[in-house]
DNA sequence: CATAAACAGTTTACCTGTATAACAGTCTCC
DNA sequence: GGAGACTGTTATACAGGTAAACTGTTTATG
């Protein structure tokens, strides 16, 4: 604290926001999630992906994008590689020709439970010194923080 | 809910995940911020530098970028940049030839004092919705799990 | 009905932030 | 004096994200 130069440093002001450390509390889960997928895996955002075509098949494109809070341009590549593993087809519309159904092979099905195994065991691995109570505390506020998102 | 084609999806696995929501509200306030500081503002990690640069000045490189947890290589650019703008220079330190303190200026002196009362007005709006004692919770619980960080 | 407006998926280009590896110069320590 | 560690830097790659423009299709409206 006296002599920074080199060494740790004292609290500083940044500690206090909480757009700070929301950030380095996500760099510390990321990071952690991709150690836990290891290479080859999927990508969050993949992830993430496959989570709602399995929980809701033959859902467009474009809503998957809404409901995931990105752009239907960024989520061609995404499904491209979700398509290429051969865990979700494209599959056309009857009644319209513009959208494409994601729907979910049985090996995406399965990819997708063990996936999600991984990242519960992940999870509770790296917040193992927060209490149950403590988690869902967290979840909520962060809830509260995301629900400005809806209202812009 | 029924018919999620086109419309909004019902709640998801996704939902229960904390790395889900941090990041969905990582990415809230990170726009926010953004939008707060206008064009020409500073960046995120610029302005979490010139925090700490200002706060601690003479501050080497080697010790900003290990108490901002980012690499070295990755904060030249940012350095540059505030260089650049001339709230910051890069000065020797005698008795060691390797290191370049960094001092502030008063101009970045003043342009962090401006900064730091935009950001705050950003998060005390962005977070209205939360009361003092939910953030101070938000924020322990944040500090929880960088905790992790550290210990590895 | 015809035309304008909106929408779905895609491509392209770009930007930010990050990681990794290599490097030259410098220091420290045995 | 030499090995190893450290500092700042460059180069390169990648993930994730935005924005604009485009085609084909559907819906709304005059």
């Amino acid at each position: 604290m006296l002599d920074y130069r080199g060494g740790p440093v004292g609290k500083s002001d940044l500690e206090a926001f909480i757009g700070y450390s929301l950030k380095r509390a996500y760099m510390v889960v990321q990071a952690d999630f991709r150690a836990a997928q290891g290479v080859g895996g999927l990508s969050t955002r993949a992830s993430s992906a496959l989570s709602m075509v399995v929980q809701f098949p033959e859902i467009t494109q474009s809503a998957l994008a809404r409901s995931l809070g990105i752009e239907r341009s960024g989520l061609v590549a995404v499904v491209d590689d979700l398509e290429a593993r051969g865990y979700v087809s494209r599959a056309p519309v009857s009644g319209d020709r513009r959208v494409q159904a994601l729907v979910p092979s049985s090996a995406g099905r399965e990819a997708y439970a063990a996936a999600l195994e991984k990242v519960r065991a992940h999870e509770r691995k790296l917040l193992s010194h927060l209490s149950d109570d403590e988690k869902s505390i967290l979840l909520e506020l962060l809830r509260k923080i995301r629900a400005r998102e809806e209202s812009n």
